[in-house]
DNA sequence: TCAAAGAATGCAAGCGCTTACATTGCATCA
DNA sequence: TGATGCAATGTAAGCGCTTGCATTCTTTGA
């Protein structure tokens, strides 16, 4: 065994030679370093000296080993590709580089199957806790979360249904309260412009939504024309020629979230129909497009900052083995612009 | 010194536990897993249930720090705000994907400062080699990346006169090609809205490809107007107004990238000033929005994908110790579409 | 049939840190 | 003055893996 392990080769500086150079034991070290009130300012002073002429950096494989702990969060998200998720995350990770935490972002393309592998990797690498979207899972990837012990909230969602600690708001109450506007305005003919619906509970909440204001004003939703698409720009352009090209034109089109808007926006403007004078169109979100697009997009605002804050909070909390509280549930209410109007008198 | 390690507590299965019921060393139950060939077969289906019948997952730090390497890979990019970098990353991470490495992302917001602690941060979690973007910054933190052995490769840019190995198009001649297009259409009055050039060579080399088209048409670039403002919308769309308030009104106004430009273009028609009839706006970069606004923006299309999937290969390089060879530079170019136009007649 | 060469596996020494526990040194108090 | 307590520091046992080297088992060729 060697005894002497840093003198002789030239790697990178270990605790052992800031312990020798600073003439204290490497206990010592790692105290000056982790918790500094531990340790007399003297020899606190001088052992970050040799640290600062060392040029030393701790290892985080050894930190990680020997402390059970790493100090990062994991976050999967369902695309970075566009910017729905964006600003949520900003927040969550702003919140997070307060207390030291490092984000580990992943995305899994509104996949299960992706999303799962996804998680498994964060948790491999020692992610602490995890930020999830939306409740959709397979029951193995929650046993697993909880046989390893990881905390983990679920955002962008609220469902009093369950008992999972979530931060975010009633997707179906939200679009709801839009479709309502839209019934208010006259529109009898409504299609749905949605992400697939099977694998995504935001989606099939915001579906329903537009489903129960149908209702609740004697229509049938069953004869609603609803397109399933994956979000895109190209998607929901292409998705609105199809649902144009149908006998009855609908006179709203209300899409689940504001990307297939916005591609629905530009077909329109391709196809020369007007917004809102032909058909009013509405997205979801309001992400920063909406209101950069022309016409400006009516849509359902969306908490992303607090969710984000409020997640890495509570995350925190579970962490340190506190009590979070209850779910939290956030508002999310229409945003007014220039996509959705009145319906045009027949004629 | 506790001989049985795991029957006695309840803790997470290691790889200890798998040897044994397996039936073999950890030795070998490593090798299984890292280098299956190097195994029977037989033995390898062993250790392969009792991995999945415990339910075992490697410790990350412990295999950091035995194999001292982590598989991680680190980007640092100026923004996640806007899709800029997105696209690029998004190609980098794929192809990382394929080795079987993970990637961290940090962003800097711009600030060589964030960015130097991001690069630090990074390289403390382990990252086995960086990917940044663009030449400027301190020579601290070349040196300290070299002194740590960490392989790095800049992309965004490609700049013969550094020996550093870079991925990326000519920024100045990029945008002089532009600018060229630009005065071919009779534009004499030009101002520039860009980022702030001080800490962002990218921007600098836009603005001077900009002067060398002016130099060469015989125009003094000294006398043109140029706003600095980070980019953003919002800062694009003031800034346009700000030019816009001049005595001399300018034809044309080159934007530093898309989402200046988009401001601006916004801002235009909030102001009444048509595009381009009255006014040209031109962008950079070619993100997803330049193509969605109306009118659609002509802008410097940027090899965003062979960036990022190249970096990642010069880098996979770097690190086996392989030869990654010379700087790659790409192209970039002019991508018409529709807010270029002549130069109104005057009167 | 037997030596030599591989292939497969095991042994055990670290990797660089944290932390429970032991030790030392001093100020404090009766 | 000597017992007491506490702050400061040291000692050393792991944390869970990888890997160089040693050992054992199979083949192979003459």
């Amino acid at each position: 065994m060697r005894t002497d392990r840093s003198s002789a080769n030239n790697s990178l500086p270990t605790l052992e030679d800031v312990a020798a150079r600073a003439g204290v034991s490497t206990a010592t070290v790692s105290r000056s370093l982790n918790e500094p009130d531990r340790v007399s300012n003297d020899t606190r002073d001088r052992v970050m000296s040799a640290v600062r002429e060392l040029g030393y950096a701790p290892n985080f494989g050894a930190r990680a080993l020997a402390a059970k702990r790493t100090n990062t969060f994991g976050a999967i998200i369902p695309t970075m590709e566009n910017a729905i998720f964006a600003r949520g995350l900003q927040a969550f990770q702003e919140q997070l580089s307060y207390e030291g935490i490092t984000l580990l972002v992943a995305s899994s393309s509104y996949s299960a199957d992706v999303e799962e592998k996804q998680i498994r990797a964060l948790v491999a690498r020692g992610a602490d806790a995890l930020l999830l979207i939306g409740h959709d899972r397979t029951p193995q990837i929650y046993s697993f979360l909880e046989h390893r012990k990881i905390p983990y909230v679920v955002a962008w969602v609220y469902d009093s249904s369950t008992p999972r600690l979530s931060i975010g708001f009633d997707n179906r109450k939200a679009m709801a309260g839009l479709a309502r506007r839209v019934l208010d305005l006259g529109h009898r003919s409504i299609a749905v412009i949605t992400a697939n619906c099977s694998e995504n509970d935001r989606a099939r909440e915001r579906l329903w939504g537009v489903k129960e204001a149908m209702r609740e004003r004697g229509m049938d939703p069953d004869r609603m024309r609803v397109v399933e698409t994956p979000y895109s720009i190209a998607n929901g352009a292409n998705a609105f020629a199809e649902v144009m090209r149908e006998e009855e034109r609908p006179t709203a089109v209300l899409c689940g979230n504001d990307v297939l808007a916005v591609g629905a926006l530009k077909m329109a403007r391709s196809l020369g129909i007007e917004v809102p004078g032909d058909v009013s169109i509405t997205g979801f979100d309001d992400i920063e497009l909406a209101e950069i697009v022309s016409p400006a997009l009516t849509t359902v605002h969306v908490p992303h900052r607090e969710m984000g804050r409020g997640a890495a909070r509570l995350l925190i909390a579970l962490r340190d083995g506190e009590d979070p509280g209850e779910s939290i549930e956030l508002e999310a209410n229409v945003q007014w612009r220039e996509t959705l109007g009145a319906v045009r008198k027949k004629g």
